[in-house]
DNA sequence: AATGAATGAGAGTTCATTCAT
DNA sequence: TATGAATGAACTCTCATTCAT
């Protein structure tokens, strides 16, 4: 799991502050308002310098994706796997997706701005992170612990109520202000929202669950 | 409940031509790489035409996401006020809304990109929809068919599902293939989904969830 | 010299309209800015109207030149007749042409606009004024009431005093300020623009001037 | 007085050659017929270039202004300075300023624009010259070389004349054609105009020239 | 490895003019 | 006589990309 990390060539420095800079000024401007000049600008490096490393504008976007994705990713299992339980690994998984996004709202910013400009990107984007729920559903399943239902539906439903619950809470902060700060997603909308989560998940039900909320004496 | 229409006049065609048109470009191209000659030329008329009815790019493009908001809230509470009972209204108005992105699937591609363009004009088209549910939910909790669940977060999260299936399986199609055309949401599937979202909301939880799911006697 | 006025038919009131929106609108925005929309929104008449009673914007704005031309030579001339003695006479001329431009600076604005709109208008407005004042300098030469001068150069200088002080005093108001109020020449300028002029057409010299101011003992 | 001049990037050649092309284009075509295309094309450069060292068309307006304005008073003061006695500066000062306007007819027709253009550019037109004017009047004053008048009106009223003259006869032509070839003020002009300027300046009158000229006995 | 001057296609927008009504 | 919807050429300005240094 550990990776020993080479001191950084010069050039791997530049290409890393190129990257940095894209990700803040992205995140700030959108894809089309941000400009290599800008990007440049930032990284304190020449606009030359930026072809050196990248081949196009699209081509650093997709880079900044991927490099999201990944962290996310990762802080999401590294959360997960400290849990005891798969009930809690669920919810420290969720919590850090929504720690994340509060410290990094590029991630929405920029990922909702992928549709057009880079669909495959989009498009991995997703399927990575849904792809790890719809694992640890299965597994879960299998010991029983969710109910039965498609693993990969409620895969994409938990990634739907994660990148909405993020973007109303997070990225428009408590009040529906245009242009207001960020912030995390308050505790009691996390504990309705994993409430939700929970309930839809619960093993028990073998049916459409329609009738069964009923029948519970 | 019916509007007499009246006749249209020559410029109210016209710029219903141009809205129109512009609805498509926006759907194919997203909001940046369309232009407004390929606007005008999509409805036959000329550029300066254009101005004559809209004052900017922007100004079409709210107009576009207003437009499609009303029309699929409209088709939503048309199709959930014909149901009997409450939940089958909820899953009819659901499959409205699938139903109708898999026929204007310019709803996903133009409201994703409002984040950057126009967040006015996105905030207030997910307010809009997540208000019909809010308010259906806090009913149907009244009439005791829906659990103790804040209906704010809940209705945010039958949001981003919907949003989230519909994109995954409206707009990628079946198989996760970039440009893959456009169908609707496989039966399967739907069913699935609402599976999920009924067993969430399902009357009889009172608790968080949590607890509940770890009395496994 | 009285004209009896016919009156008015309909066209030629809309016409009369147009142009007197015209000038307002030259006046205030300068050719370029002034557009055709806002000429006959200002008249109160539909866009094609114009072009009804003038072929071009070009055309109007040579009418407007025209116009003011002969309303300000009207002035100058009525006052002139009053007076009695050429002196005087040349000055009342003087006074009307400062206050005809205190109260129609668009003279002014809308002249100087002319070198590369119409510079057969500009020609034309200044030439005509310099005609007047040419022909009654050399009248009063042969009365022996001005210098020995040749009449065409100083009714060009009377000309661009009149014009420089007009706009330094009329448009800048009284301090150089961008976009003062317009004002009427001040009492003690205009006295002392006069003095320089009658100074300088005063019978008696006959050589240079250059040494004769030094040779009055 | 000598300045070294270091030898010029390429940035600062590329600069001066847009410089120039402007100065020709806005005095041939005047602001609004001047593209920024037919600037660019004239100065041999990509249109981009024009971006690269001005920020607008109107700042590069500013910028001929400016530097033409620069021009003509360093001719004046440079011919000013070159005379013995202060008469002979004048003359001098004013025949270099016909000069400097015959072989750049750009000064007329470029100031003359400036009224919508750019306000302040033409103010500060005005003003430097005037001042110019204004301060050697004073001196000459002081000397006794000057008759008892304003010099500020003194000044306004020489800068009309130059400029009304310089239209006249520089950009006229001997004919009133328009379109004619622009050429030098014929001598006879020129040495009326003087005659007209020295007579209206020379001392010995203390009054206000209208009285002596009455006094004819 | 790094630079930044240079490019030109293409963007959104304006407006004098025409013409069917 | 009067209208105003329609046009399209032309405008100013931006920016991803190239390349000589």
């Amino acid at each position: 799991m550990s990776t020993i990390s080479q001191p950084m060539t010069k050039g791997e420095r530049t290409r890393a502050r190129i990257l940095v800079a894209a990700e803040q000024v992205f995140a700030d401007l959108g894809f089309h308002d941000a400009s290599i000049v800008k990007i440049t600008e930032a990284a304190g490096v020449g606009q030359g310098t930026f072809y050196l490393y990248f081949t196009s504008k699209i081509e650093i976007f997709d880079e900044v994706v991927e490099d999201l994705n990944r962290r996310v990713r990762h802080a999401m299992i590294a959360a997960s796997s400290q849990a005891t339980g798969r009930i809690e690994a669920e919810r420290a998984g969720f919590r850090a997706f929504f720690e994340f996004t509060a410290e990094h709202p590029a991630l929405y910013r920029i990922v909702r701005q992928a549709e057009f400009v880079s669909p495959g990107a989009l498009r991995l984007h997703y399927t990575r992170i849904v792809e790890g729920y719809r694992d640890g559903l299965a597994k879960a399943q299998e010991a029983g612990e969710v109910g039965d239902i498609d693993p990969e539906v409620a895969a994409w439903a938990l990634m739907g109520i994660g990148e909405i619950v993020g973007m109303r809470w997070v990225l428009w902060g408590p009040d529906v202000e245009p242009g207001g700060p960020t912030s995390a997603v308050p505790p009691e909308v996390f504990d309705q929202a994993m409430t939700f989560i929970e309930r839809a998940l619960a093993p028990g039900g073998t049916g459409t669950g329609r009738n069964e909320g009923e029948v519970r004496p």
